[in-house]
DNA sequence: CTGAAAGCGCTTACAG
DNA sequence: CTGAAAGCGCTTACAG
């Protein structure tokens, strides 16, 4: 192993100190070093193929530039891309990320949050599971910069970055009301995350507007443990009802997939038999031999501002709130128009 | 700010060394500590929220636990399938992983790489880019651990982790043949890269052995930057020449999905006119009408290949060097089939 | 069984 | 314009 040479060594081989190799590679107090001794340190570093340590550097300063995101899974495509996004932004800012899939489970999430905080990641970017109030809670008494992104806690004063899900929810609807359905199944997750929560909501706000009654009786909320069946069990009993169903609006992409895989089992024809719209983009949806109409979440704007938000955050002693809320987009095609 | 309490802090309030706290709170030399002291110490710790700082611990022992993941790009599935088992299989080895996007281009790559060595981690998992054989070059010449992923370069001599791409093309081809089709075209990425090249290499080689002449002359090379236009002229070509295609070998998933949309578009019925064989899986064949037969690369595998033998080699001191080929698996549906 | 001490590679007041 | 020195929070021979 060849040893890694260090600021030390620089300073040894020019007769100087470590804090003038340290001011000169660091550009600091460059209007007052001697332009010819700060110019031989530089080159001897980069003959020497010198190579910071930010370890020592972290350690010294007390911050890493380093942000713990905290995802669902990575290998879901909505994290996967979210993931993206926050890689570049924390790029910008010379941020690191290092990640992590809790797999829903709040147990997870407080194992990796304490791993990457014995690791002293500046700050966290959280997708949190069900039932990490407390950990959250915990986090904020500790001081320690979070912000929450996709799901959030009401209840919980913290960081947010979130879109609007009741909104987009009943635009969704209102966008089937429009069209002349009346009959609106929904098909969700069964969960009591908020967001999910909101998605249903949308929906039923937007029937109860439109002037329907019972306007929870097509709402079905689904086991994520056993979506498959349950997906295709809520389908049959949407379409089997003494009012069939005319339009059903899925939650999520996962849903969506998994509907219209059984749907065209059945021979139901999109949109002559049936409209549908999800929630949610996949790609997916680009083999499908109807275009299906879907609700487009500002990824891009919601990881950069969760970056931009946390790095304030960790900048800032006095902590303040900030919750930010940002509007999804209905993206109409074929799927949900009514066949004439 | 909440101050973060040290072992010197136990140690202190205890009247004893931080040597003894380390000792105590690592489990090292348990045999020989009076347990009543090892206890205080213990009890402390867990009353204060004591959390060890591995940035310090990083710095002492000049290892950080962590690997630096390169890949193509996480927010594409195969990456981002891929980091979810990398980061499962380094949790399970205490080491966190940090991870960058590297688009194909080498400087980024670089950028990354010198990036995560800055910040010591301890060895590289690599989906290297085009053009990168000089960076991995000069990164075994400093002795860096490190193992290239899916991607390789066979003039180098370094660790891979790969699937054995000639013989995952050969058997699809060999299917295709076995199914009575003898016009099969392949439509492929043109770049450089190895693994690649061995796709097409083991397409041809199928057909050679098939006792084809011109094995070539249906083979349809296109430019990643202008994919999908490329795709469709290709496929326009392949059906369009005097002896028309039966059926079309897809080398990738991106290339299959942009393909079988324009099919779809042509009308062209699968598998009853034209058959289909893509390389990788994807989760959008789940909502084309026919049932897709595809290659699957044994990625849960591929990953904690790619981590094991990270760690092995970072363990040793002689750099041996180890090439790892996994065989990939052909999923037949009804797209290949020949129709009757 | 335990402590004093050195040192990992930096940064940064302070002094001159 | 530059250096000596302390210190970030650990680990680990060494000594007793």
């Amino acid at each position: 192993m060849k040893k890694n040479i260090s600021m030390k060594d620089i300073a040894q081989r020019l007769g100087v100190s470590t804090a003038l190799v340290s001011y000169v590679l660091n550009g600091q107090l460059e209007d007052r070093i001697n332009k010819d001794t700060a110019q031989k340190i530089k080159n001897l570093a980069d003959e020497l193929g010198y190579r910071p340590n930010h370890v020592a550097k972290s350690l010294k300063i007390n911050k890493t530039l380093t942000i713990g995101l905290i995802l669902a899974d990575i290998s879901n495509p909505f994290s996967a891309n979210l993931a993206r996004i926050i890689e570049d932004e924390a790029k910008k800012h010379k941020y690191t990320v290092i990640f992590g899939s809790a797999d829903e489970s709040a147990d997870k999430s407080e194992d990796l949050i304490r791993t990457f905080m014995s690791r002293r990641a500046d700050g966290f970017i959280i997708a949190a599971p069900e039932g990490s109030e407390e950990l959250l809670s915990s986090l904020k008494k500790q001081d320690i910069p979070f912000v929450l992104i996709d799901r959030y806690f009401p209840e919980l004063q913290v960081n947010t970055v979130t879109i609007n899900n009741f909104q987009a929810s009943a635009e969704a609807t209102n966008h089937l009301l429009e069209q002349g359905f009346s009959e609106i199944g929904m098909i969700n997750l069964k969960a009591d995350l908020f967001h999910l929560a909101e998605r249903s909501r949308g929906y039923k706000a937007a029937l109860t507007q439109a002037g329907q009654k019972d306007e929870g009786k097509n709402l079905k909320e689904v086991d994520e443990k056993n979506m498959i069946k349950e997906v295709h069990q809520a389908i049959n009993e949407l379409l089997n009802q003494p009012e069939p169903i005319q339009a059903i609006f899925f939650g999520n992409n996962n849903l969506a997939i998994e509907g219209l895989i059984h749907i065209r089992s059945l021979n139901i024809r999109i949109p002559e038999d049936l409209a549908i719209v999800c929630f949610d983009e996949s790609n997916a949806y680009n083999l499908f031999y109807c275009p299906v109409t879907y609700i487009r979440q500002p990824l891009a704007k919601l990881g950069q501002a969760a970056v931009k938000l946390l790095i304030e955050s960790i900048g800032n002693q006095e902590r303040s709130t900030n919750n930010i809320t940002l509007e999804a987009e209905l993206i109409i095609q074929k799927s949900s128009q009514k066949y004439i």
